[in-house]
DNA sequence: AATGGGACCTGCGCGC
DNA sequence: TGCGCGCAGGTCCCAT
């Protein structure tokens, strides 16, 4: 699910409604999305923080707790954060792997079909190895930065958005849909693009992220917002997903091929 | 340096 | 109805 809007939206809601509220207890229903520490020590240190902060940087959101730690959570493929009013039967529901109590009687799940998310107690989330591997923010980008970061790459430009090291926050769906708007093809070596295009996906990049965020992120499968209303993205894709049906520009129909294991959704007319 | 494949997991939709 | 296969918003690790 999650790339860079999900996780914005959900950072936006949560600075919203639980920012200020206490940890009040922590339910730990699937052990092995606890990275660190141990899921007894992290139940037992988070246990009567407050929430200071709400941070994102790329895909991963960061809780700034009042002694000064850290929570990170990284939903990966599948992982969902709903918050919802204290239930009898709050946290039992399907996916549920961590659930949190909180002041103001509030519950905040932690779902994730396929166990591949990640939550972590850290002292620093600067020091976790993920975030250091991070490139820079989209929308930290500066133009002439950007164009100095393509010229020397020979890799593809498709799989070169999504490498996290290169440019943080940018998946699969928003790849396909950045380089639509851009009229790339998603197989030219980035080194290729012209200068034109290179401001043109440049554009996209700001463009397409920000209007994602505007309507609440992507809901395809399991992606939801903090409240556990889909985010209606959706309806603006113009290629992902679409392969077989007609492009809204001119017409063609939308292809998907396969690129580094991933679905790769394009127009062969639009995109040169 | 770049690319492909597999691994981590669960569940869905499809064709037979 | 049931089974096997391919596929899924991410990332890491290894081989070539």
């Amino acid at each position: 699910m999650p790339e860079l809007p999900e996780v914005e939206t959900i950072k936006r809601d949560m600075q919203k409604v639980i920012l200020g509220r206490k940890i009040t207890g922590v339910y730990v229903h699937k052990p092995v999305v606890i990275r660190e520490p141990s899921p007894a020590a992290f139940k037992k240190s988070l246990q009567g923080l407050t929430i200071k902060n709400i941070l994102r940087r790329g895909k991963l959101l960061i809780l700034e707790l009042s002694n000064g730690s850290f929570l990170t959570i990284h939903l990966k493929m599948t992982g969902q954060l709903v918050l919802s009013q204290n239930l009898r039967n709050s946290g039992g529901s399907g996916n549920s792997r961590v659930t949190f109590q909180l002041s103001g009687g509030k519950t905040l799940n932690f779902n994730d079909q396929r166990l591949f998310g990640e939550l972590r107690l850290v002292d620093s989330w600067k020091k976790i190895k993920f975030i250091q591997g991070l490139g820079p923010e989209p929308f930290d980008l500066t133009y002439g930065g950007f164009q100095d970061m393509l010229s020397e790459k020979k890799t593809r430009i498709k799989p070169l958005l999504m490498d996290q090291s290169f440019i943080s926050g940018i998946g699969n769906i928003y790849a396909a849909e950045i380089l639509f708007r851009a009229r790339i093809d998603p197989d030219r070596p980035a080194q290729s693009l012209s200068e034109k295009e290179k401001q043109a996906l440049y554009k996209a990049i700001k463009e397409v992220l920000k209007s994602a965020i505007k309507h609440g992120g992507s809901s395809i499968d399991d992606y939801v917002q903090l409240s556990g209303k889909r985010g209606d993205y959706v309806k603006f894709h113009r290629v992902y997903g679409r392969q077989g049906q007609p492009c809204f520009v001119c017409n063609s129909i939308i292809k998907k091929n396969t690129q580094g294991g991933r679905g790769t959704y394009f127009c062969p007319k639009c995109q040169k």
